[in-house]
DNA sequence: AAATGCTGCAAGTAATCACTTGCATGCAAG
DNA sequence: CTTGCATGCAAGTGATTACTTGCAGCATTT
């Protein structure tokens, strides 16, 4: 795949090439996969239908790509190396506002794959599973550190506490950019920090 | 709306338009809501595509009458009026169990409007917001509830509560049936009751 | 000057879509 | 029996889809 990529990508104009792939994204994002047509990328893109083919030579391989980009760009987005405080709440703020950032970005992709992408199996586990997966690994890591310290009930499971934790970020964006939710952005991360840090429990 | 819907009902035999929804449910489901044809509907419903069209005119009628339905079932799935138990892990379980189980039945349509949605507010807002809303509020009720009677820390925002507690068991079920938790649908929802319930604090 | 390669433009292809029309059939109530 | 109504079937409409072909312009490289 990548060599085949490679091949077409290697000839000169990077303009075009780059072009083409942010109008893909920008139409899959509010179209849907289906829905999205080479007319309407050519549109955004300012240039002819013809061109999208001789660079990429399908819709198919298009969207591949543009999902390739989209996963990369998460993954570099949400990578959360370096200096943790060590004060749970603060720490998990900052895994929320990170991994919410990230979300953002690839809202209108990832909206699209949750419509389309039980179709697209490959693509739907490339773009999200093998991205938020070392995202997990490291929130879990993080937890499971903490409870070393005593910092953190002993009986969490942590990678379960990962999963549960993105699943409500992502939800959340969800029914924010539905018009759904009346918390706007700053609001639900911070509820939500703040449940996931305390539970229900009345304080000790 | 309904007057039309009533009007085209009427006459004799239940059966077909009956047949022809879930026909178109299951369609959308597993299609998208651009991407179902009628042709499809109709192969589903073992009949002749015309007959969709006099019945319901349009591929929008029938999508209408399709979220309508589901939004009602939706509805009906998820009252939890009746009896709580007053210990808060068991209620939100019994919420949680209730919601889940609603979720699973419309996960197709669900799944369909979060990707084609945006550009159809309407019904979005009718089969999700005002659907989910209702919900909500018996959550939060049952949460302050608790408050005055002190199981339950007095600081806590039980809307923001109803809200991130719905959107991890949504997020958790998109996961799921894309085939990217390890966890199945049990222990999700024991893992996020333990965690609403508790956070990470050590227990006192 | 010649050659190469990206691009635009015009036109066309085969498939598929929602939706229509006209007619035949069969069932049920009058 | 006849009238009405729901349905099937065959055929077709016009729009739109992804994708192709052939040609010409234009820039850069050789």
């Amino acid at each position: 795949m990548s060599e085949i990529l490679a091949k077409i990508k290697t000839p000169e104009k990077p303009g075009m090439r780059q072009r083409l792939m942010e109008a893909a994204r920008a139409e899959f994002s509010d179209k849907g996969i289906e829905s999205a047509t080479t007319r309407g990328i050519a549109e955004r893109a300012g240039c002819n239908e013809v061109t999208i083919f001789r660079h990429f030579e399908s819709k198919q391989n298009l969207l591949a790509a543009v999902v390739q980009e989209t996963s990369e760009e998460f993954s570099s987005l949400c990578e959360c190396r370096g200096e943790f405080s060590g004060d749970p709440r603060k720490d998990l703020e900052r895994f929320a506002q990170v991994y919410n950032a990230s979300l953002e970005r690839c809202e209108g992709m990832a909206r699209a794959l949750v419509g389309d992408g039980h179709r697209r199996p490959t693509l739907c586990k490339e773009l999200v599973g093998d991205v938020i997966e070392p995202f997990h690994r490291s929130i879990a890591c993080y937890l499971d550190r903490l409870k070393t310290e005593g910092l953190v009930r002993q009986d969490l499971n942590s990678t379960a506490f990962a999963e549960v934790f993105t699943s409500s970020l992502f939800g959340g964006l969800l029914r924010r950019t539905s018009g759904l939710s009346d918390l706007d952005r700053d609001a639900w991360l911070r509820e939500t920090v703040d449940i996931f840090v305390h539970g229900i429990e009345v304080a000790k």
